[in-house]
DNA sequence: CATATTGTACTATATATATAGTACAAATAT
DNA sequence: ATATTTGTACTATATATATAGTACAATATG
């Protein structure tokens, strides 16, 4: 289970903020498919933010086909698998990149220094 | 002269993102005592966002005694040096990869997958 | 069966963010 | 002097975010 934390400082809305970290914890393996999240009610009393704002981001993975909710049991992990062509693979690829190197670099950053982190991070 | 980038989809709102720069650029040597900074209306037409968002991140920089505004004129650097620790700087770079790599991971990328890309790139 | 739990769906309200438009004061340029 | 540029200061409006409260439907539990 992920030790979910909210950062008010940052700016980015808390319901998107608890969607980054479901994707993560699924990317890294944290989260497998099947497993069960905290209820809406849980996860918005241990955050200490409303019931809703847990619900919209749940909400919004589901959607993205990223969770499964049954009503009454629970929410889960999906098993989602998207069948895209190579092409369009590599220019998703390169399109997150471009932007994601773009963004690194108005802080100061190079890619040597986002290479570096990456590979810390795995 | 920073070359600033706003992102939409980091749910942080522009005039944070815009100080967020300009406090690094400082701290990272590019943008150093003295220098003028783009005219509020420039920025904006640039950003593409309205010059009183522009104008608020400029305003809330003064009041922290990093800028300095002269009306007619412009907008400049202020000579308190900003102290932007290593760990600051980790913190900061730690979190655009990890931005970076969530979302490349929601569509099946891996770390290997984005390392490679970036080094296609330089 | 009845009850509790869970996701869902509303309304209402408050605040933050961003835009649009306008206007003015101070400094600069012509 | 006059006009332009620049920062500043408003009003008004729209949207996004978050909360509070309530209620209901589907499922699980006793």
């Amino acid at each position: 289970m992920i030790d979910f934390k909210l950062d008010p400082k940052t700016g980015a809305p808390f319901y998107r903020q608890i969607i980054d970290q479901i994707k993560f914890g699924i990317a890294t393996g944290k989260l497998k498919t099947g497993e069960q999240l905290p209820t809406v009610r849980a996860l918005a009393v241990d955050l200490k933010v409303n019931l809703n704002t847990v619900a919209k981001a749940y909400r919004e993975l589901e959607i993205q086909n990223v969770l499964e909710a049954q009503q009454g049991t629970g929410t889960f992990i999906g098993n989602t698998e998207i069948q895209i062509t190579e092409k369009e693979k590599n220019d998703k690829l390169k399109e997150i990149c471009n932007e994601f190197s773009s963004i690194a670099f108005s802080y100061g950053f190079s890619t040597d220094d986002i290479i570096n982190q990456l590979q810390k991070q795995q």
